[in-house]
DNA sequence: CGGGAAACTTAAGGTAGGTTAAGTGGGTGA
DNA sequence: TCACCCACTTAACCTACCTTAAGTTTCCCG
């Protein structure tokens, strides 16, 4: 098993030596999902957080009239998962599913408790994770809150250029919080002044 | 200087003895905010996290039309901060002020990185605190993106119910993501079915 | 290949929520 | 005590975005 993607992700934050290497990986599991599978159902404890190594994913929430909603996307290199589920061990509110066939390791959070009792590095590298993470949210928070579908879909296609290219329009529109039938308007009408 | 408030919210995550809690507490700036004044304004670098001991403060932003957008507000034994502009240590996009007179304690990042390799303990409680954090934002974003404004103002009532009796109602407007003459016209009008 | 399901488009009509504007009442500082 | 400000209300009008529905294209799976 080739873990240099998380090794070199992980790298960017904390130092460890080859035992501690080992150490990491030697409690990672290994998973390939097929495109449209599932990680995680709503309803279900989510296992723990996953790294992707190869493919794509997505979290989701299903409202009650079964409109789906984006809550993020993994390419390769991101983390993905439940955190409400993760942490308090209860049902989560959020499908993971693969948009393509990918492959993922991820951790019981039984591990990865114990990895912080073993290695306190990695309450570092998981706290720099979730404070990027809060940044990330509130970003997409103000961008409802504050501006129009147009500008969030331009600042969608800033942010994620890969993603914008390979994702189907759908996806994007349920990103940024707009039905695709108003997204495709959006995209054939002439720009707004 | 009392800091029983702030070493019971850290004791209810972390474990500390008398010396490392007198540690923690010299690292800590004292300061009283008036109704109105400003702990952070946009452009600015936010000094670091801030913990409430009385009063009420909330960190809002502002879009280009204007209009206020409130991001969180923190009654005693909450944090705020600009998350991003401490982290990369860059100018904010956040205003955070006092809608009560209020006392807060604070961190300089410096101080806070010297608490996390003296006692890394703290990275721990920060982790957890970011985690809940990150689940707190992306419950937000799902009620924005599948509730409408009567069932975001219900949820916003039913987890702040404290919140809900100070706050004027164009404090809540703003953060549920309406106008005040909208939340005026739901609240006076009778309830929907 | 062929057929069905998705993704995308177009368009008509509807609605949640915004804008503007005017008025009321309570609180507070000079 | 008065003046002013600010929170809140009301109401008429407006628009960004949704709903429904139909049609076209693409693409995947058998």
């Amino acid at each position: 098993m080739n873990y240099s993607l998380l090794l070199d992700h992980v790298s960017r934050h904390i130092t460890l030596t080859e035992d501690e290497q080992s150490y990491f990986t030697s409690l990672l599991n290994f998973k390939k999902i097929r495109k449209k599978q599932f990680l995680n159902q709503e309803g279900e404890v989510s296992k723990g957080p996953a790294f992707v190594m190869s493919g794509l994913l997505r979290s989701y929430s299903l409202d009650k009239n079964g409109f789906e909603h984006v809550i993020q996307f993994a390419p390769p290199g991101w983390w993905i998962g439940d955190m409400y589920s993760v942490v308090n061990q209860q049902p989560g509110r959020l499908y993971i599913d693969a948009l393509e066939d990918s492959e993922i390791v991820w951790l019981w959070k039984s591990d990865l408790d114990k990895l912080y009792s073993i290695l306190p590095k990695f309450e570092r590298l998981f706290r720099i994770l979730a404070e990027n993470s809060v940044i990330a949210y509130q970003d997409r928070l103000i961008s409802n809150l504050s501006l129009p579908a147009r500008e969030r879909y331009a600042q969608f296609c800033r942010q994620y250029p890969s993603l914008t290219e390979c994702l189907p329009q759908k996806q994007v529109a349920s990103y940024i919080g707009v039905t695709p039938e108003f997204l495709s308007k959006m995209l054939n009408a002439p720009p707004h002044h």
